[in-house]
DNA sequence: TTTATGTTGTAAATCGTTTTTCGGGAGGAG
DNA sequence: CTCCTCCCGAAAAACGATTTACAACATAAA
């Protein structure tokens, strides 16, 4: 019998419309079995799911998401994976992202903002219902943000007097706690490593700090230490200072790579941490609780800004239009051994 | 002048006839235009790139791929974000896809099957040009993979006589270098922690010390430890290992978790590494290399890994149908202070 | 001037779905 | 028996881009 044969390319995967040539239907039949809009445990239903499973097929997102302009896809532009903090983020977000039949498309910046621009233009052309961004390092997203329709939520590095919403922690209340500790421990020689100016983030942490040390009653000595994004950096710059000063009771290190580089040049100067010298760090590692003894440190609650942050955006995705606001979470300090108290030290 | 309105809803984006519209020319023309077939210093290319501006045109990605059949999106299904190994190694295709004019797509099936299999088959349903997939604990992966005509590659855990690709390092070769090395210092009752059976990636290395141990001439006592996947689990582990054992002479722990988790119990102990004690573990972290002393790691080259996979893909995808071969690259020994030799113990 | 050739933009077909429209058949009420 | 719903599937339109076919026009060659 001369039926015309399928005439797709044996390359490519099977349309709707062969499954329907299979199973004698039309394309809108078949598209309303697979999308539940009919019960299925009829003939034609059952003939239907049959030529499916037979034929391997897969309906294409790409059309499916055309016809009917929306895209259940949630972009998000991170400035790198390697760090521990923004890859807990990612995790934390995809988690949210499934419960809500959502997807997540994660890429970095590299901290470049161009990359970062590019990111976002190819985001926008997915047609993506809405964006994450933790800014690069001069981020210019904020500019190419405000333009578009598409929602935006800033995340964990907010930049200041934003029209556009975001989410993160209460930088300055999570510092201006952690030097009370250590002033309460009875330590008035503090060291706290700074990344440099520039970041919104950083910046809040040592306006943070600077409040506590203002409103403290005793005297008390803090030097300021810029040291660089990178670990080798850190580490230099926390060695001619321990070179060139005298020994100070505590270490505050305002971000991760400051913490390490701080918690190495302790150890390899001979110090006890929780005895003759206290280190506290910005975030926190898998290393900094299970090392000995153990580093103490401020925690990020990444659930709950993935939480509130996914909230927001679904909220300004179905349609929300009321002024964007700037959501502060507060952190929790993890206070371990690594924090001793000047008494214990006499001790 | 009662000319035909714009017609499209003022929530959504313009389309390529809106600034056809506007720039008093056809869609096609426009498309011309935007894809560079045609010079466009001439007055007319002007006029669409003017309108694509003032209108903010973005081309709608799924409509265009969905015309040319092709997409330049490359999936990437891994176990999970917070191992620094994965996230590092989803840097490294994405550098690579930047050069490529490909994208990556992340996403992670937190070791479990289920969402692994549903990842692989969204990522089919987006018509990706290919895929990769670091397989879950105990995946089906390879079934759903087999039955495809999509592209894929396997990376780092490949499962055992595959008939896909896939691009790892030679586990066994580099544990029995490291026992090797370990022998030769003259350290001969070893600790083997290992996570457990069933994984791909621990047997090999498994075997590689196995082999290495039989090689030997000396008599050398070697423990084998199998730990579990958590850090408090291994820590545990480890705890009631030395608590019922003579002290070994050097730990090697054949997964990272393990390695933090020995790290944190032999300081605790009181162990001085590189003296009272060697340690070394797979995989490299940065915590690792800026403790102090510094603990020996395995290091996985993953830029390499990300070359060599890269590069199987692409070909894959563009039409080699050659045999399906595993590529196995050499990792490299970073032999940092914690390896300290017995005579060094001895002085 | 005529014919061949090349250029360039419009119109229409197409990608794979979903959705709307439409018509035919079944079933119930009058 | 007729009329009116109701249901259900086929047919067709639509999503937004690309690409092919084609017509119009210009240029060059004869």
């Amino acid at each position: 019998m001369p039926e015309k044969a399928a005439k797709r390319q044996p390359g490519s995967r099977p349309s709707i419309r062969d499954v329907a040539r299979k199973a004698g239907v039309s394309p809108g039949c078949v598209s309303n079995v697979i999308n539940g809009r009919r019960k299925l445990d009829d003939p034609i239903g059952r003939a239907v799911l049959e030529a499916v499973n037979e034929l391997g097929y897969r309906r294409n997102t790409m059309a499916s998401n055309l016809r009917r302009s929306q895209s259940r896809i949630i972009g998000l532009v991170i400035p790198n994976f390697e760090n521990p903090f923004f890859a807990e983020l990612v995790a934390k977000l995809e988690q949210r992202a499934e419960t809500t039949n959502y997807r997540i498309v994660a890429t970095s910046s590299r901290e470049d903002p161009e990359t970062e621009a590019r990111e976002i233009d190819e985001l926008v052309g997915w047609r993506v219902a809405g964006v994450f961004v933790i800014p690069s390092l001069s981020s210019r997203a904020l500019n190419l943000v405000s333009a578009s329709e598409t929602p935006f939520v800033f995340l964990d590095r907010i930049p200041q007097n934003a029209a556009i919403d975001g989410v993160g922690v209460n930088n300055a209340e999570a510092c201006a706690l952690l030097m009370r500790h250590l002033f309460e421990a009875g330590h008035s020689r503090i060291l706290v490593a700074y990344l440099g100016d520039g970041i919104a983030n950083v910046a809040e942490r040592l306006d943070g700090v600077r409040n506590a040390v203002a409103e403290h009653e005793q005297p008390v000595t803090v030097d300021y230490l810029p040291t660089g994004d990178s670990i080798e950096g850190a580490r230099a710059a926390l060695d001619a200072y321990f070179d060139h000063n005298p020994k100070p009771d505590a270490v505050f290190c305002l971000f991760n790579t400051a913490t390490l580089a701080a918690y190495g040049l302790l150890q390899q100067r001979g110090f006890v941490l929780g005895k003759d010298m206290a280190l506290a760090g910005f975030d926190d590692s898998a290393w900094m609780a299970h090392v000995h003894p153990p580093v103490a440190a401020i925690v990020q609650p990444i659930e709950e800004i993935a939480k509130v942050a996914w909230e927001r955006l679904l909220a300004r995705i179905e349609g929300d239009t009321s002024a964007p606001e700037t959501i502060r979470i507060n952190c929790r300090l993890e206070a371990r051994e690594s924090l001793a108290s000047v008494e214990t030290q006499a001790g």
